[in-house]
DNA sequence: CCGGTTGTGAGACGTATGTCGAAGAGGTGC
DNA sequence: GCACCTCTTCGACATACGTCTCACAACCGG
């Protein structure tokens, strides 16, 4: 993943932290040592840090969950749930995906999402405490 | 937990988010039905969201981590490891405190800090996609 | 009490984020 | 082709976030 390691780079030249999102393929699960294994290195930390990010939303964790008990739902169901604008959910989804956490298919004139329960696996197993 | 109610109250009203982060109280460990076995209500959705943000920054990760792998930690240690000012690790562990993921401790002149296991845990119970 | 050390708080600054309305892209059906 | 519907992208705006420096609070050793 060699966008990791040019982010890592200009944060160690700039000492800041750049965009909060580098633009990084987060769509595969994630895959690293869980977090109370060892000490996380800096990009292993951005890795899952990303996907929390993408995560860390009340709009997107009630998405998510709706996703998760649902199946499949229709983009235009979601925006009157969560008494948001369409572009908004959009926004929302777009992030999500994004981060490997659901995916769309268009069918028609509506997309189609589900989401990606082996993603979210994949970030609970690296974030629990009590594993490994 | 009142200020929830008014926080979610004030969504309803201004139809915006206000300040990320409503000031409640988030030290104890989350406790609210799995993500995936219903759909989230909003406060809900807020409850995980707080803690969720506390986590998602590379910097703040790697401090859970060497949290959890060390189990007790001067702060004092962390500045260098993390290539951070003293002030801005300050700022991250505060907000892992208020998250309820860590606790300090002072002893003397230093603040040793450990990990709050059982909060950590219940996070990752909330959004296991597997578990009930 | 006073200098020295460690940790937190306040203020400032640049950037990212969440939200919306409006415009565009993708698709249907006549 | 053209009107229409659905979803995404764009531009703008207010606010939150991460970082720093500087100042203060907590604590020790004389």
């Amino acid at each position: 993943m060699p966008t990791s390691l040019t982010y890592v780079k200009e944060v160690a030249q700039t000492g800041r932290m750049p965009k909060a999102l580098p633009v990084l393929d987060t769509t595969a699960p994630v895959c690293c040592a869980p977090v109370a294994s060892a000490a996380m290195t800096e990009d292993a930390a951005i890795e899952v840090a990303l996907r929390l990010k993408a995560l860390a939303d009340p709009a997107r964790l009630r998405l998510m969950s709706l996703l998760l008990t649902r199946d499949e739902v229709c983009t235009c169901d979601l925006a009157p749930v969560l008494g948001l604008s369409e572009a908004t959910v959009s926004h929302h989804l777009g992030q999500l995906r994004r981060a490997g956490l659901v995916q769309g298919e268009r069918r028609g004139m509506n997309v189609w999402y589900r989401a990606r329960r082996e993603s979210l696996g994949a970030l609970v197993r690296v974030l629990d405490p009590d594993c490994c």
